[in-house]
RNA sequence: GCGCCUGUAGCUCAGUGGAUAGAGCGUCUGCCUCCGGAGCAGAAGGUCGGGGGUUCGAGUCCCUCCAGGCGCACCA
């Protein structure tokens, strides 16, 4: 019985308590679904539900007497064992041992599609993440969104969705010319200008832009600066896809901002903008009246001296998203860009769109190591390559996706390297092999879950032990976490279920053999629990997917 | 000054109005004569930042104060 159909029955319960005049209600002020839920105590049964004190004050009558009727109707209900009215009036729902561990012979004919849903079915997003610029490596601080982002386009598609991942390149502007400047620099063994960019890793462009270009040296310096910008460019977007590549990140559109700025999209969404009625001149700037949205002041679009801002090439890029048909457009973006959503708002109410629907931005709170903020400028900057280097991609991007993207990490500098042996995604792929170990004990015992005959010896009302009880509700959640990770946009409710999902499985490990003693016969018990072993295995296997983390057979 | 986020065990953090507030790490005590001890069982450790309020019920919702982070450009 699934908890799902728990709430079924519990809903025709309310319904015939209606239609007996036990329950003085109408029908329609029923809930359209009754709530239940895993009690924390393992005393309080395997479901729990707090309808009957969310319905007595409106029926005048008391939560328990409420209670004790619902239960009386439950009682009969093929699948539950008991049903206990408990405290102020919860019902304590107990299943059969067989109707719950039948489960595990679904989630095995299930595999991999165990978990999905269709709870974001039909919705197209674009879903935009990372999009730092290619004027440095990736450092801790993307690597928190790219952990986040890649997690969330494999939870938004397991729940349903249409996600395309989206990387905006902030190749244009000022910024790219001050990188040419500064690895030009280095080349000549000059100061690096003011505002420059620093660290070894312009040195070492340096010296690739001109290993590749021995010529730069005779260019005129506005030339030299543009060939070791466009060079160094390359160069460094090349890297940052190459580490992603290695971190298990994987990009459907690299998208150009320049390429806005060239094909005159720029131009052109600021006069749809016009013509929507948003835009203003005052100053010799082109504005866009964000007040009449949700901003506290207007925006310039194009400045005074004719050349357009970033905030009008965000505008376009929002116009491209629109029409290229996502009616969906997701943002992940760091803390210090918080103050951008207004704006941003602003231009998806201004081209015409809902905001409430089809913009959402999501702001993550930034990472710091020991109080030390990160500068790409000052040079002292964690790399996303080096941390793979240190401990590793998965368990970097678990300890990253375990948390909410609004809460600020303050990681320890020099504990992260030796924490890696620590980290809570080696107890989670540990409960994963020893799945797989005990897969391949069974298969030298001749343990199997289906039989010569056909038969496959499951006898989930063998699944009696409390472990056992446990494990299979725990294994019942997971499509819920991953619908509910999916609405909520919180990769970490994964990690957060596979922790105790692997602590169940240890638990029942410790307690039930699988397979049989030396001395002893192959029988239905150790065949079931085989079933049992090989669901908890699939269950881990699709969580720690969702999280781009590998599920490994042997550790 | 204004806005957003955060404040829960020694540390890092879970807990989208429910019952006795949890996990990992750290500390202490047990458990390998049979499926992997990267594990299990147990102990210690909490005025959920303070104060009001709403509710049958508040770590969770509202108000207020305190503390920390981030942001308030014709920069990108």
């Amino acid at each position: 019985m699934t908890p799902d159909e728990l709430s079924e029955a519990l809903s025709a319960a309310l319904a015939s308590a209606v239609a007996d005049g036990t329950l003085a209600l109408d029908a329609d002020a029923l809930p359209s679904s009754v709530h239940v839920e895993r009690p924390k105590q393992r005393e309080h049964g395997d479901w729990a539900t707090n309808v009957a004190l969310q319905l007595a004050k409106k029926a005048g009558t008391t939560p328990r007497a409420l209670a004790e009727d619902l239960a009386g109707r439950l009682g009969s209900t093929p699948g539950i064992k008991a049903v206990d009215v408990a405290g102020p009036g919860f019902l304590n729902i107990t299943l059969e041992a067989g109707a719950a561990g039948e489960l595990a012979r679904t989630i095995v004919e299930a595999g991999a599609e165990y978990g999905r849903s269709d709870a974001l079915d039909g919705q197209v997003i674009d879903l935009e993440y990372i999009s730092a610029n290619p004027t440095g490596p990736l450092h801790i601080g993307h690597t928190r969104w790219a952990a986040l982002g890649d997690s969330l386009v494999r939870i938004l598609r397991a729940a349903g969705a249409d996600v395309t991942a989206e990387y905006y390149i902030n190749d244009a502007g000022a910024q790219m010319d001050r990188f040419g400047a500064s690895v030009l620099a280095q080349i000549h063994g000059t100061e690096v200008p003011e505002g420059g960019y620093r660290g070894e890793y312009v040195a070492e462009l340096g010296r690739q832009v001109l290993a590749a270009n021995p010529q730069i040296v005779d260019l005129p310096e506005d030339e030299a600066v543009a060939l070791a910008r466009d060079e160094a460019y390359r160069l460094q977007l090349a890297e940052i896809r190459d580490v992603l590549d290695s971190f298990g990140v994987h990009f459907d559109v690299w998208f150009s901002e320049r390429t806005l700025h060239d094909s005159g999209a720029v131009t052109t969404a600021v006069e749809r903008l016009r013509e929507q009625g948003h835009v203003y001149d005052d100053g010799g700037a082109v504005w866009l009246r964000t007040t009449d949205f949700t901003d506290d002041k207007d925006r310039v679009l194009i400045r005074a001296n004719g050349e357009p801002t970033y905030f009008a090439a965000d505008a376009a890029y929002y116009l491209s998203k629109k029409d290229r048909g996502f009616p969906g457009k997701i943002y992940l973006l760091g803390a210090d860009h918080h103050g951008y959503i207004n704006r941003l708002k602003a231009i998806s109410a201004a081209a015409g769109d809902d905001p409430a629907a089809n913009i959402e931005i999501l702001i993550g709170q930034l990472v710091s190591v020991q109080g030390a903020k990160l500068s790409k400028r000052a040079g002292n900057i964690i790399e996303l390559r080096d941390l793979v280097e240190w401990i590793g991609a998965d368990a970097v991007r678990y300890s990253l996706s375990r948390y909410p993207a609004d809460t600020p990490l303050e990681l320890a500098g020099e504990e992260m390297i030796k924490q890696s042996n620590d980290n809570p995604v080696f107890y989670v792929q540990y409960a994963h092999s020893r799945t797989c170990a005990v897969d391949r004990n069974a298969a030298d015992r001749a343990v199997r879950r289906v039989l010569d005959d056909g038969t496959d010896g499951f006898d989930p009302a063998l699944l009696d032990h409390p472990t056992e009880a446990v494990l299979v509700g725990r294994l019942t959640e997971f499509p819920r976490i991953v619908a509910q990770a999916a609405e909520l946009r919180e990769p970490h409710r994964i990690a957060r279920y596979l922790e105790g999902l692997a602590a169940d499985y240890h638990k029942w490990y410790a307690e039930c053999r699988v397979l049989p003693y030396p001395d002893e016969e192959v029988q239905d018990v150790h065949r079931t629990r085989l079933w049992l072993n090989d669901a908890v295995r699939q269950v881990l296997a699709n969580g720690l997917d969702l999280l781009g983390v590998s599920a490994p057979e042997r550790m």
